[in-house]
DNA sequence: TGAAATTGCGAAAACGATTGTGCTAATTAT
DNA sequence: ATAATTAGCACAATCGTTTTCGCAATTTCA
């Protein structure tokens, strides 16, 4: 049984209330006399009091916990992005409640119902991306969100993302520089703003260079593993082939790369590819990935500052949008073309 | 402000007992006529009630949730590992208390009583593994606790484990037979269970084979991609250098690589390498990578089973230790020597 | 018809903390 | 000497649930 204050009281003969005050120090305010206070906060040390977190959620109606709501944990840029604000909020004294939506739009509405009746204290978001209304109710009842990575047009948040759209033009524009004409993509999941941007670029680097775009290589739904490998298999066995892949993501280039193993092709050889986020082994892949890297670490740091901010000022706070530069990492994937 | 009971039976006229029993559908039980029942369901319904989690936990003693220590998410092994925790626990209905212990002990310590205090139902705990006392309080408190990846032999608590000895000495004999005599292994935390089983795997690997191991080719002190950095400058620089260095962790991995290519060594012709953790791009490195695979989803479902059973049987259950073969995936990255 | 049983629900005490208000004794002021 | 302060603390309400106990009204039974 844990210690409660009422153990406490019994102990030293004072009520709960004056137990209550002198360790929360504000003793000095209520006149408890420092003969008393030095005593009690003796005998609760020596008990080994330990205030009861829920109890006081409840008093409070604060639970210094926040939801952090991902797609998947498991896929390299959120786990980083994860650890960010882990540290983050664990030093301004929050904890983190993470939840795995795995993509699904319904589970994410679902669990940040759950989160709510849990009493977070608010929400990182980093949404499907589908469906907005959920998010707005939170805006409008005043609970601190940040979102990241994804946004919403529509509904004003403080939101921390990259330039998906200049990173993507710098990506394909590379490519478009090194002489390929058919580039396909393979898309995440499609109607994201992530996604959506990411086309974007991609289309307009194309209209900068003067090349008709084919829309067949334009592939792809979603961000998982499998979408990768089954759009590869595809865009590989077509009658005219790509000359490069762009993979708007590392886990569809890690299907990529299963489809593009399997067929025994080599790279950047027989195939060039790129990739929208750049991962830790990016540099001693079979054939060194070029790749577009966001900052991680950064983007977690600034959700966590806007997302105490937001606690701090209780809502009343001006909401901003932060968008970062992705870097392009050039390295040895694509294959420089004679201009054609 | 959210709906609570008191609302709805002002709006319905009963009392807050009787919502309470209906809307936990214990309502027949109290005799709490048909009528009743679906009006008062209707209303909380309509007024979309939905119950304030905090104050059940309070009342009820059990929060629903479970707190996972981990030392870094964003180490693959970990992040999967979690992902399948996280998923097995939602199905239950309980969430995820995340903390990032940076494979510190005294955060590790710190955080386990932070996640007491919040009320959590139960851990899974990765442990840095240095010290055993506070875990074995938690045992000794009732508290369900799951015990992943190390564990302690002094305490009896669930735990979930690969057979480090086996899956080293595998490793090891692989590249005793390939012919190799100098081999350097890069720890990780010394000290630790896992650690240690690692090495005793190494040295009884040689022993088997009767090869003297070279006590200065055991490097390294922890699990960063750092210590793989530096170790493996060290080795690479030594008068008489290793033929391969065999990696225990992902992240030393890292390391290993990062120190090989700046030495513009190639892999596996100047110098072999093996690990510990097999992640996702291992089939596709520059040279692929031979790796002990642990079973991150089995072990993290095991755990999550563990847990669930000892919450049911509150404490009372016998604790189990299961451990998991973890296989060897061997691809290129060891070169063959004619036998010396 | 009166006692017993049943129906249908409410009052109130928890859970463990915080906090506004009030009360008594000692001290100071007049 | 009496009134006014002040020091030092306790009472009790509150947060939103759950749950034990019980009570009045109705129905059943003999």
């Amino acid at each position: 049984m844990p210690i409660t204050l009422k153990d406490i009281a019994r102990r030293t003969g004072y009520s709960v209330s004056t137990i209550s005050r002198v360790l929360n120090g504000v003793g000095e305010n209520y006149r408890i006399s420092a003969k008393t206070r030095l005593m009690i906060e003796r005998i609760a040390n020596e008990m080994n009091y330990q205030p009861n977190q829920v109890a006081r959620g409840l008093r409070l109606k604060k639970t210094h916990a926040i939801g952090l709501v991902i797609p998947d944990i498991s896929n390299p840029f959120f786990a980083h992005v994860s650890r960010s604000i882990q540290i983050g909020m664990y030093e301004s004294g929050y904890i983190l409640i993470v939840c795995n939506t795995d993509e699904n739009q319904e589970t994410e509405i679902e669990q940040i119902q759950l989160l709510r009746n849990k009493g977070v204290d608010g929400f990182i978001i980093m949404p499907v991306g589908l469906k907005s209304q959920h998010i707005s109710e939170l805006v409008e009842s005043k609970v601190p969100v940040v979102l990241l990575d994804r946004c919403f047009d529509d509904i004003s948040t403080n939101s921390v993302l990259v330039d998906n759209y200049n990173g993507s033009m710098k990506a394909v524009e590379y490519l478009l520089e090194s002489g390929h004409r058919r580039i396909a993509v393979i898309q995440g999941l499609t109607k994201t703003s992530t996604n959506d941007q990411r086309i974007k670029g991609y289309l307009d680097a194309h209209k900068k260079y003067k090349v008709d775009v084919d829309k067949n290589l334009i592939v792809g739904k979603d961000y998982r593993r499998e979408n990768g490998y089954i759009e590869t298999k595809y865009l590989l066995n077509m009658k005219n082939p790509p000359s490069v892949i762009y993979s708007t993501s590392d886990l569809i280039t890690l299907g990529v790369l299963d489809a593009v193993f399997e067929e025994k092709l080599r790279i950047p050889d027989d195939i060039s590819l790129v990739s929208f986020d750049d991962i830790d082994y990016a540099p001693y892949l079979i054939s060194p990935l070029t790749a577009v890297r966001q900052p991680w670490e950064i983007m977690g740091e600034i959700a966590v500052k806007l997302l105490l901010q937001e606690i701090k000022s209780s809502g009343q706070m001006e909401k901003s949008r932060i968008e970062l530069k992705p870097t392009l990492n050039i390295r040895k994937s694509v294959k420089k073309l004679g201009n054609p």
